[in-house]
DNA sequence: ACAAAAGTGTTAAGCGTACACCCATGC
DNA sequence: GCATGGGTGTACGCTTAACACTTTTGT
């Protein structure tokens, strides 16, 4: 594998900065993580992550990182964390992680320059950039890259053990999605084109983990005054009928705009 | 100068990472920010900011850049943000920038090498980490350092225009504390060791820009179960006198931490 | 008719503001 | 006493939750 691998000292990246992405989907009243088991031996999951071109914006380096494992380019992504810590690549997991791995990163001194380029690389400090994106899991086919033995989509409470600080990191991404959803309205990126007014409150309640009561939930949400009403659902169910509603992003690009985060 | 400067691309920087302090103060019921003016030609104002040392965490390189401007070392601090676009830097400012002091930067093809080396890094592509602290303006001395031809306490709403994209850096700052303000208890990091309950109003209502309620607002604070009430305030003024708080931070670590953003 | 889920009304608690009032303090 | 500003009480409105009720739908 390391033959066919492009070295990642090569590119033209900026050095000693990575972007880890939370991607969040939703099903069955769980929000949930995609995250991939990584290509190396030994049991180590980790966030999709990966490294920013020159002339490329982090949030575009972002968007790349999920197209590669989503397929889908239009994302709601939000930068929310910075990981600055000297001594986050610890010596210990480095230390597992290669001494299991050793026909990849064999003996750095007697190896040959592409594998002495990615040793170093890889044991850099690294300063991450942590972004959440938000995606309706109907239109997602996770895709393994060559870094990856597999992807898959973990509820949020049963995540895997994570290389470094990346279960720390959902926390956080969790947490900030707690703190804005209702001014940054992207809670409903994570629900197909369509949806019930019980289907969001679902949604909420999986967010908040916590229950809304049902008469006032709707007026909370219309009041963002941001969702089409449309024709009613007859699913053939022996009950009322609820309406369907829709995202608006036109109405919602309307809101007085404090460009709160936007660079 | 440029002799006595060592040269910016000799030291163990973490390269094309910055690092840039929102510095909040409160005085005169307005919250005020310290900006320095550049040691450029020209008129230049930007925030205090700085690199990242191999083995310094990025928020005790906030720390350090503070130490250097306020004089003080234990201050509140928060990351809030990163400016990741490829083209922060724009063309048009480093040529302006660059052609009013040519004898710093002269033409960086027929200079020496360390002139030229430190063009290469300052017209490089950066991604800056936004920090803000909050400082008791009492106990700061502003200190300008050998990047400075001065530096100056600004009320938030009468910034000068500064470099690149510092005044919408200051807004997010702002943005960002008004959201957090009630989680994160720093409010009071504004304040001297003892305040009247009134002064607490006032910085909330300058932060806010809006006035709230008299009557319950002690409640609203006390609530946070952070204050010592002490004894009360004898001025000599011809009314009530009131009471003194103190911050406790003891007790305010007690709360329920959720890791917010910590790393 | 009946079950199931949607949707609405009633009541109460909590928190916010506006306004009025009382209280302590020094002249 | 009196002006000044600290501190508190009342009335009202808005938001949320618990609970009960009505409405719609297909069997």
């Amino acid at each position: 594998m390391k033959n066919n691998m492009e070295s990642v000292s090569d590119k033209n990246y900026i050095e000693q900065v990575s972007v880890e992405c939370v991607i969040l989907g939703y099903q069955d009243r769980q929000l949930r993580v995609l995250v991939p088991k990584l290509a190396f031996k030994g049991d180590f999951w980790g966030l999709p992550g990966g490294f920013v071109y020159q002339d490329e914006d982090t949030d575009d380096a972002a968007r790349r990182i999920l197209y590669e494992r989503t397929g889908i380019k239009d994302v709601y992504l939000e930068q929310f964390q910075v990981m600055g810590k000297a001594n986050r690549n610890s010596r210990e997991f480095l230390d597992r992680m290669i001494g299991q791995n050793s026909d990849l990163f064999s003996d750095p001194l007697a190896e040959g320059q592409r594998s002495r380029m990615d040793y170093d690389w890889f044991t850099r400090r690294f300063i991450s950039i942590g972004y959440y994106a938000l995606v309706d899991m109907n239109q997602v086919i996770p895709q393994k890259t060559d870094l990856d033995v597999s992807i898959e989509w973990y509820p949020i409470g049963e995540l895997p053990p994570m290389i470094m600080d990346h279960n720390q990191i959902v926390a956080n991404a969790l947490a900030t999605l707690r703190l804005t959803i209702d001014q940054k309205l992207n809670a409903f990126n994570l629900l197909p084109e369509t949806f019930t007014m019980q289907e969001i409150q679902d949604l909420y309640e999986a967010i908040f983990e916590k229950r809304f009561a049902q008469n006032n939930f709707p007026k909370r949400i219309l009041r963002l005054n941001v969702l089409d009403r449309l024709e009613k659902k007859y699913t053939g169910a022996a009950n009322k009928a609820p309406y369907l509603y829709r995202f608006d992003r036109a109405r919602s690009s309307q809101l007085p705009t404090e460009d709160l985060f936007t660079e």
